[in-house]
DNA sequence: CATGAATGAGGGTTCATTCAT
DNA sequence: AATGAATGAACCCTCATTCAT
């Protein structure tokens, strides 16, 4: 009894939570970390201030926690895309689309990691570096073994995937200024891929 | 009468002026524009904070400029590179040596594009916008030209000029963070121009 | 849940406002709108800046309420003393009674009315040019009603108003600047009327 | 030789200075004293700041020199009106009248004087308190000589004197608060006359 | 748990004043 | 005498954070 009730008060508590990371998340990448005021979170979750500070520390803390979860969700979903696949030209293609899936249905995710938050707080320069360190590993990996598997010419993997990471940014970011970005994706996927695939001198069938 | 804005005075004012400018640079590339505050531009410049509002109007005024100013003088080095050039090879090749050298010489230059003001300031989306914009243009314009005179196959120049701008823009922010980064400058620039040459399916000869 | 704006806190709250809009009254009264910082207002209401600003959106806006806030109450309560009589020379005296209360039970209404703000603050020129205008109305208003019951002869009852509302001012100004002017209160008002019953050329019982 | 060369540079040097004190009389009558800031008044003199410091030791210094200057001079110009006529008649009328043709065409002497430094300057306040004195004692002369010969009933002389003296202010203000106030001076400078004639039980030919 | 009144350090900015030229 | 660059105290206001209810 007192278990079901406890876990009833824990999931509501969760949910309160989780409402506000939610919040907070939208605000961040709305407005950047020094501009988003607690303020702003607490009437966006339709909250008090009060209840922000008992379930958050501090608004760094919760803007540093914020980022390294929206971190681990980006790169979780990118590397379960690359990792289903097996042949280098499609790992390459899901993993850009996935990338581009949560840019255009989740772009707040986009917005808090490459723009949010930069340049701003001390105990995020590490958390951002890690972050894209994490990123360049990311598409490093496929590199590495399509090298291995003699499919790509041996080349300066990291330096490349460093140029991925990048130039899917960048991409990315442009192609979310446009209006109706969902209608262009799948041509984005296609030259994305293929500009890759040349960039590292893949001679097989292309997609 | 011969104190009236006498050639002297005046240089030395400009040169004041240009110091602190320069010194807003450095603060705001570090900090970033909330997080720098007037008291620290001024603290770096070793003047009162009067003197600072003697010479600019305010802080979001200097930021916008200077990001300008800036963003100008980065533009114009690397066109002024590539415009040197008649071949595609060269002109890709000395246009990234020109942005790394800024980059390795004046780093600031390029925390402050990159890193220093992004998400914050209104008046200053429009400007990011604008210099990604002309940043892109840079790149495109010897592709489209390559593409006229048959160097290389026809592709979407504007998209292989996004993926271009955001792949340098990685690499040199990766490189930046590395210990000395002028002795593996040579080897980024040969990486880069290379792939950028596979990427666009050039088929000359390599530098 | 029953804290939420429960009748105690709200009461409270609303004490709290009072408070600090007195003893903003008499700051700005004491000090003019200028020379009154918004740190003497809290200090005299003992609580800590950011509270001032909870309560108030800034220094000019209370200002201005405050004003029309303290010519409301001062021409209504004359206001109410002169409709309470049918006869001019009672509506004079018992109009100049009451005037003479407040200035001498609550000094800090005229003070902030006569003196505290002119010429300082710009949306506040229009409140005062209004406070004046319905001051000279208020007088107006039982002498044309003595016209037209031929208790005085015609005359230009407008200008007769505004000297009125001058010359009042001026005695009460110079009464508050004597010690122990309730003494004289009385005397003052008798003159007062007699003054202006004679200006008028009221032909009637004097009081 | 010596001579006249010291006389020019004292003229030059009082040319300017009048100039400077013309320039801050206008500026403290058009913002009243603390919206009005030194630089404000050398921009209007066309002078440069450190010439106002050079002239004058600071601002309130010269504000409160300006005030008498400019009482002494509304005092004296009205006070030689009355004292050149024998009659009471004609001492209220040409007095009123003095005072009516400075408001309309000095309007900056009646603005400093009832408007622009109320309640401001501490040091001004014993200068204002003087200001107002010297006129009620102004407007009492008259009076006191009509009661010694007999033209008016004894009265409380000093009581009117200041209903006078804020009656016409108030007049007066109202007057340049309207467009063209010189059109209407015959016409209230008659009225004034009369109104202060009956108010004091005046039984002699009205002018 | 939740609230929101209360706090005060600190930020941007103004402006009277000084002083080397 | 005259200039105007330079100064810094002090202003208004914001906002992260606390705590009594």
């Amino acid at each position: 009894m007192a278990y079901k009730s406890s876990d009833k008060t824990r999931q509501k508590k969760d949910a309160k939570r989780t409402a506000m990371m939610q919040a907070a998340v939208q605000v961040f990448a709305e407005k950047g970390y020094h501009a988003a005021t607690v303020r702003d979170i607490v009437k966006q979750a339709d909250v008090a201030i009060g209840t922000f500070y008992f379930y958050f520390p501090d608004k760094e803390t919760l803007f540093v926690h914020l980022y390294e979860e929206t971190a681990d969700f980006l790169l979780q979903t990118i590397e379960q895309a690359v990792r289903s696949r097996k042949e280098l030209v499609q790992q390459l293609s899901y993993g850009i689309q996935a990338y581009l899936n949560i840019a255009i249905y989740e772009p707040a995710v986009v917005q808090l990691l490459l723009v949010g938050g930069v340049g701003t707080v001390p105990s995020l320069q590490a958390k951002r570096t890690t972050f894209r360190e994490r990123l360049v590993r990311l598409w490093q990996r496929p590199l590495d073994q399509a090298i291995d598997d003699g499919v790509i010419p041996n080349q300066n993997s990291r330096r490349v995937a460093e140029a991925f990471a990048g130039a899917f940014d960048e991409v990315i970011l442009q192609l979310l200024a446009m209006p109706e970005p969902e209608e262009k994706a799948a041509a984005v996927i296609q030259d994305l891929t293929l500009f890759s695939l040349r960039a590292i001198a893949f001679k097989g069938n292309p997609p």
